[in-house]
DNA sequence: CAGGAATATGACAACGCTGTCATCAAAAGG
DNA sequence: CCTTTTGATGACAGCGTTGTCATATTCCTG
């Protein structure tokens, strides 16, 4: 019933051992030898039992995927596109939801690699952006890959995958500015996270390069929630000179700018024009949908998880070289501008 | 460094074998052995290693969560409901999303089973509702819960988690019946959920119970999505006799239809109640906060994995009789009225 | 208190794979 | 053409558990 790597072997005419190292891609396998192990392996649906190798090997063939966001879409995205990687070279996936503020988090890194043996970690905010927590992941040796604003790769490049906040930033204002936009609101996100300071950033550089000065009244501390977005776009708009635009940090927060200004009877995007950045779910679920800037979680975390699960194997293998730039996978996003309803030329 | 079976039998003075039948709760051990055992565990903070046990035993210390599902708030809850559950009796989670309308199902349950060789399934909506997944699942003798709208569990209760979403429906109308509203329109979800069904149901109970005829015109088709809030809510309110009270059948409908009303110049609550289902994050990013019912996704999924453990274990270890009405596992949720801000007494 | 039935425990072989090391064959060198 | 080197392949021993079956111990019963 079950096929083995015995039944492969005898198909093949060669011993186990030979089948194992062409499924592991070893080296000193003649072609002709291969090609009639692969055949082996393709007629009878071979596949590797993972517990076995686990058990066997030195490597492992389990990755970790540590999470700790309040943003469901976000993680389920994230969670999707890793598993995506996963599958395609026969990795399994650990999935470790934790809070980051716990003073457990490193013992449960610990945890994590020593005990149940993975291969790599996959991090995303905040944890990849926690300086005590990467240093703990560095300290166990365990192959790592960081999701970060790209502000926060800091010389790591090598473990990073970036995600350019700034840039797109940059892009979106200069959306409102082309519209005619001079005066252009910003709600921040929360202090703690990076993205927050690079989305900022690239919001002050295009006003710059467009000769218009950053108005510090017109930007608002805050949070990534839609209370923060309500109440952000409150003050701005009621103040004596209000913004005719105004550019949230999130979706969320731009749905409640936007859930703000239709109390006040402003009219979207009439009267003021509204965009976010993320392009989650949340931004077609407004009524007018957001532009907004897309961010391709689900293409970022695949990436993510190709990029760990590289360094896992090459470090198992022939240690041949510099695999650390392992080529074709995408190390930097910019999201892009999705324009929909929530944007417009500027009054008058 | 890595403490295994041999360590544990070494510190306790018994064979590996004795180790093992404490640690799987096997009969024929003698107390006091037992306790040596147990002991010597606990020192040295053993825990048996997965990829041996799951290599050398006839059962599996794996399950699979498979979903279909728009909604991630819903997703995420589930999975982490499982994943305590399993993280607490030493169990593996093998998350399985998959499309539930493609014709390859079940194929990959069957693969699922076969090659992964897990021990159980926690099946959720779509999935949970579609006789032909049923099915399969059945005829792979494979151990299974499904969560399911309890109208849906017929004759298979053994193997549902349900959800009374009648009942919660007939108390969320109530609740509006209560504050003197007489003419409560209802937004229904997608024809192919159960829980439609049974929301619906509950509705028309409490009307009767009541003394209040249900109106035809008062009851609307749509789906759970924001539009279809929107859309459905916009009809209601446009008809010559408007309600004055709306039940959405989940958060994110009534998230539309309150935003509708506000686009109408209509007062929530002064003017018009609105009440949702779920209580998802949905419902407190909106303005008014939603009253809703309160479904404990996180609690059902536990219970769900908890229930398929059990079953998977009691079926591995010594089929003593009947574990499968294993006790202190709730089989039956009714979603609790959650009073926000949305709903108040009828208007005059 | 013998004799047999339970009960408790251990020795040892799997499980399916990888790692190590030995062997064998082909290519290279003199 | 023989020796050396290198490449290709296989035999075999684990990895940490559980399952099977044999053995030792305890408990009854007459």
């Amino acid at each position: 019933m079950k096929v083995t790597i015995n039944d492969v072997a005898a198909k093949a005419g060669v011993s186990i051992k030979t089948v194992s190292r062409v499924i592991n891609n070893e080296p000193s396998v003649r072609p002709v030898t291969r090609k009639k192990v692969m055949d082996a392996v393709e007629e009878l649906h071979y596949h590797p039992n993972l517990a076995a190798r686990n058990l066997a090997g030195t490597r492992s063939y389990t990755i970790a995927f540590i999470y700790d966001n309040p943003n469901a879409y976000y993680v389920i995205d994230m969670q999707n596109g890793i598993l995506e990687a996963c599958k395609a070279r026969g990795y399994e996936l650990l999935i470790h939801p934790s809070n980051s503020k716990s003073p457990d988090v490193h013992k449960e890194l610990e945890d994590l690699v020593e005990h149940s043996k993975v291969a790599g970690l996959v991090l995303t905010p905040p944890f990849s952006e926690t300086a005590e927590v990467i240093d703990t992941v560095r300290k166990l040796g365990v192959d790592y890959v960081r999701i970060v604003s790209a502000e926060a790769a800091d010389k790591d490049e090598d473990n990073c995958i970036q995600v350019n906040d700034s840039s797109a930033a940059y892009e979106l204002t200069r959306h409102l500015l082309d519209h005619g936009h001079k005066r252009i609101g910003f709600l921040c996100g929360g202090e703690e996270h990076v993205s927050t300071h690079g989305r900022l950033d690239g919001y002050k550089r295009a006003l710059r390069a467009a000769g218009i000065a950053a108005e510090e009244g017109l930007i608002l501390k805050g949070e990534y929630s839609f209370d923060s977005g309500v109440q952000g776009a409150k003050t701005l708009l009621q103040s004596t000179n209000p913004p005719t635009a105004i550019f949230a940090s999130n979706d969320e927060m731009a749905a409640g700018a936007l859930f703000a200004a239709r109390l006040m009877n402003i009219d979207i995007p009439g009267q003021l024009s509204i965009v976010g950045f993320e392009d989650s779910p949340f931004s077609r679920q407004t009524w007018p949908k957001l532009t907004t800037a897309h961010q391709p979680n689900n293409e970022i975390a695949k990436c993510a998880a190709a990029l760990v699960l590289s360094k896992a194997r090459s470090k198992g293998a022939s240690e041949s070289g510099s695999a650390s730039k392992e080529a074709g996978i995408q190390r930097s996003f910019t999201p892009a501008l999705v324009q929909r309803d929530s944007s417009g030329p500027a009054p008058e």
